[in-house]
DNA sequence: GTCTATAACTAGATAGAC
DNA sequence: GTCTATCTAGTTATAGAC
């Protein structure tokens, strides 16, 4: 932590970029963000996005990698330390492991912001190709170690089904956390009450578990 | 139906921007596609859209309106069919005449095709303002009905919780649909056999209402 | 109603001065 | 490492011939 001006870790340009590119991808999408309004809001001239990441393709990846990896490191931890407890962790608490990391940051106990859970549902549903893949490889652990403690968690649940429901749990959680986060902007039924309808962060999570977590333990239909 | 040609109902030239329009969104998105694919596809010549909709945007709103409009009201006649002929419906059929339609043309009796699916998944969400506000309104009366008929046939759910399972609902609807069209092309996790592992779409709406009805019957936590 | 040419603008990427 | 000027190619939209 010596060299204070000379090569220091990760130039602040580059970190600048990074955090205009993830804001603006989380409020509109990385289709419909410029490299232009990204070194605008960046501070930064036109040509940094090519020399601190060769290309936009490049720094999209750059932007979503920097925060899922820590993300899922955070799921697989938090896993980790309920089967170094119990033989058997219960249903709803795998799932909060699953899901706490995308809402608070456990390293720091700091709550997430919107923007990062609205980057985190927006990865699911951006169509660039390269993108999907790497969401992909990076969902792998995550999948084959909770997969396995919910089947141990839930008799008679079998793999197949479970594949089918953990795909419905990861669209209702992204949907719902974009509802949640964007709660002010959109319209709500007619005969709510807009001031009692929206729970606090726990009071989301709570909700999403309850739900999922009796949708996992349905009894299967065939 | 006797004037051949002169003033024709809708001219073919309309459906055929609108048809390649829809293709081609169901498939990338709208940001992704340029005037210049629609019209290229359509086999017409570029200011054909600007001549038949006065701009792209009021052709998104075109594409969508056309199918998702039919759509929803299919969802309602098969409601008020269910209602006519029962006091109280069970959850489960009225979440089939909420998904049905979406899956097989009620009035033709035909299946629909996988880009009919994805293109109604991603009207969910595709980040155009004009798009969801539009969306927004085709909802209100399905919401309204549907939420009725769920509070009567579901004893004890309250309308606060009832708002986040809708939404949690179609979240893992549209996820769901967006998986199983593009199955073939997407990763499954290992140890799972692909040719085993999907459903015909009879077989995924079972699987989907069994999930989303248990969810709607958990009992609240708080 | 169809088509082409083109206007007016925006996109991502790069070369080269500093 | 930063900045600007510029290239090439793409975008939507329109004017006017047919």
């Amino acid at each position: 932590m010596n060299r204070s001006d000379a090569g220091s870790p990760s130039s602040t340009t580059r970190e600048a970029l990074l955090d205009a590119a993830e804001s603006l991808f989380a409020e509109r999408g990385v289709e419909s963000t410029s490299v232009r309004d990204i070194t605008k809001a960046a501070g930064a001239n036109l040509g940094a996005v090519n020399y601190h990441f060769r290309s936009k393709d490049l720094l999209i990846l750059e932007v979503f990698a920097r925060r899922l990896r820590p993300l899922n490191q955070q799921r697989l931890a938090g896993l980790d330390e309920l089967e170094a407890t119990q033989i058997v962790p219960s249903l709803e608490e795998i799932l909060r492991a699953l899901i706490r990391p995308t809402v608070e940051d456990e390293t720091s106990g700091k709550r997430r912001t919107d923007e990062f859970m609205r980057l985190i549902s927006r990865s699911f549903q951006e169509s660039n190709e390269e993108l999907k893949t790497f969401m992909s490889g990076e969902f792998d652990e995550i999948i084959k170690r909770f997969d396995a403690a919910i089947l141990r968690a839930v008799p008679g649940l079998v793999k197949e089904e479970l594949f089918w429901r953990m795909t419905f749990l990861f669209g209702a959680l992204h949907h719902g956390l974009e509802r949640w986060t964007r709660f002010e902007s959109m319209p709500i039924p007619p005969g709510l009450d807009p001031a009692h309808l929206r729970p606090d962060i726990e009071g989301f999570i709570q909700r999403f578990i309850t739900f999922a977590a009796a949708g996992m333990r349905a009894a299967a239909a065939l």
